[in-house]
DNA sequence: CGGCCGATCCACT
DNA sequence: GTGGATCGGCCGA
């Protein structure tokens, strides 16, 4: 079960990559607590000329300075007041690419997950979701910045390879203000 | 410093 | 289908 290697979060084709992360497994380990989940459903964020990009127009703040890294970190924000969001940060340093993860099929430490979120995790749907996943597996906009090649955070390959046709692409969700840009097919699902 | 608002979720009708 | 929760980030003054 090898982790990603730095290298495959400095390529450059952050939509080729939204698709490549589907299948893939997320981990995180706090508390000594394992916790990990099948990666079924992503967005691309392309940087300074996306609209629905936090780094659009070459924006800077100290919370999207992260996106500038090298790719292999984690950017985690905080929405509407309560929701931790986490999103893969890709391309070399300078280039503020994301890959917003939004749902996961729970594989490791289910347990575990059901204790953060004080209830039982009857269907997939109790992981679909953005903030959902981020609470199940305990990530918070705190971590925003840590390496996705040290032992809190990171992403293994399974070899679970999916077709075409196992891949659902659309818009993303919830970026009206992006306007022409909130067209654009950066969404991938993974029907498993 | 004040005010607006969001890459969401859930309870309710 | 709709509205409320809830607060850090961002912008304009």
């Amino acid at each position: 079960m090898p982790k990603l290697s730095k290298d495959y979060y400095l390529q450059t084709d952050v939509v080729y990559l939204a698709k490549d992360l589907l299948g893939k497994t997320l981990f995180t380990l706090f508390d000594s607590q394992l916790t990990g989940g099948i990666i079924t459903e992503t967005e691309a964020y392309a940087g300074i000329t996306d609209k629905a990009s936090h780094a659009y127009g070459n924006r800077r703040t100290k919370r999207t300075e992260i996106m500038y890294h090298a790719g292999g970190e984690a950017y985690v924000y905080l929405c509407y007041g309560m929701y931790s969001l986490f999103n893969v940060v890709t391309n070399i340093e300078g280039v503020p690419h994301a890959i917003l993860i939004r749902a996961i099929k729970p594989v490791e430490g289910i347990a575990e997950m059901e204790r953060r979120i004080n209830k039982t995790i009857k269907s997939d749907k109790t992981t679909q979701g953005p903030g959902k996943l981020s609470r199940v597996l305990g990530i918070h906009y705190s971590h925003s910045g840590i390496s996705l090649a040290g032992n809190s955070i990171w992403i293994e390959d399974n070899n679970l390879r999916l077709n075409d046709s196992q891949i659902i692409t659309s818009p993303r969700i919830g970026i009206d203000y992006a306007k022409e840009d909130a067209l654009l097919p950066y969404r991938f699902v993974a029907t498993l």
